[in-house]
DNA sequence: AATAATTTTTAGACTAATCTAAAAATATAT
DNA sequence: ATATATTTTTAGATTAGTCTAAAAATTATT
């Protein structure tokens, strides 16, 4: 059974929102992430379940198949593999290699990824911080924790971002923010969430709310 | 402007017919190239034409123009490049990269493979002796002979294959040939244009005429 | 030059992927 | 509980890319 290129982004779009611990996808909030009118999502919804990858109640969302899911992990794995390639080997930005990954992710070859994995060193984490997963599909896990959640006079270590528009990073880069960037909480104001904080030892920023909130930290 | 995945296909079939000295590309050959059938090709010709990539006057076979010229030799220079990093990267066998390359090759990103290319070393010659166009879409040029031009006695080392097609290339590295193999003529047969070759001034081997058309030395 | 063979084009149909507009189902507010 | 708003599905249309069968044009053969 052969799946085209738009079926698999659906199988991923599907997959990040449940990622996020929704027990469904809505027929909307596949839309929004595929840029797609509604109705164009219900049609795939029902070629993907015809095809055994996706369950679909009607007016109760969407669910991955076994099968549907390891799909989309591997997506997933490739496409991260790939970003890692484009900044470790190619010397891309973190917030240049998005679009192109998301068309590496879907040359079909199982045997080249493993060997692109093989030849990254077996990373497990892609430029984002977001996990790679296993040519067996699993992936690594970290304690990381929201930057919101720190305590003034708590250190930590980015190590992931929640969102990873290229607005946002950009935005990061400028901040002279980045993963292993090294942070200490050193005033926090309930007013608006933003904070105060040290970073690497040398220069003390003010970082708002929304930043705390999409920054993972390693203590 | 944008142009698809198999208008991009089509591009490179059409450049590759008239590579071969053909003042002009029939239906037919494309349509055998492509694997689809002459009514197919009529129709995609006619789109290339609306859009000035190629030049179609009925029963007369098609050009491209400038323009499709340039977009074929950019795509063929991303298909070589993904193949040198495919065997020199990945440890692929030159017989293994073509599909991977043809599927590579529609990644949409002149930055990216400018970078690749540096990345490469700036490689001149694919992993089949093909010459890989520069940034500019400049070839490469190289003194080539083929095999069956040799007259006994002399002697030369393999640079390339006129046919780079997986049956032919794994008989190749069946009889140990590949590119830089040293070869010698020791004997011609006139009757069925084969050969008694010395490869790598250590085994003597006889091959077929297909074979030394198909092969081209450097003297 | 007429006929036969081959090549190319046209005509009409099909599928995947998309859309808009309207209908139906579900959720929210009064 | 009814009315209103939102979400989801259905219906019908469009475009790219493909096909087969038949017509038209070109080339080769007698
Ligand atoms: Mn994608
Ligand atoms: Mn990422
Ligand atoms: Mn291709
Ligand atoms: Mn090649």
């Amino acid at each position: 059974m052969k799946i085209s290129k738009t079926e698999e982004n659906y199988l991923k779009a599907i997959f990040s929102i449940l990622e996020k611990g929704k027990p469904s996808a809505s027929t909307n909030s596949i839309s929004q992430k595929m840029e797609t009118s509604a109705a164009s999502v219900t049609d795939m919804v029902k070629r993907l379940a015809k095809k055994k990858l996706a369950i679909h109640e009607s007016h109760k969302g969407v669910k991955l198949t076994k099968e549907g899911n390891k799909i989309a992990t591997m997506l997933t794995r490739k496409h991260r593999l790939w970003e890692v390639f484009l900044v470790d080997k190619l010397d891309f930005l973190w917030d240049e290699v998005h679009e192109m990954a998301e068309e590496l992710e879907h040359i079909q070859s199982k045997e080249m990824i493993d060997r692109l994995d093989n030849f990254l060193g077996n990373p497990k984490f892609d430029p984002h911080g977001d996990p790679i997963p296993d040519a067996d599909g699993k992936f690594a896990t970290r304690q990381q924790t929201p930057l919101n959640e720190f305590k003034v006079g708590e250190k930590g270590t980015v190590v992931g971002v929640r969102e990873s528009s290229t607005p946002f990073l950009q935005y990061l880069d400028q901040l002279g923010l980045g993963l292993g960037s090294k942070i200490e909480i050193l005033e926090k104001y309930e007013y608006d969430n933003s904070a105060k904080i040290l970073l690497n030892k040398s220069k003390e920023i003010v970082i708002t709310g929304k930043v705390c909130l999409n920054l993972f930290l390693q203590k």
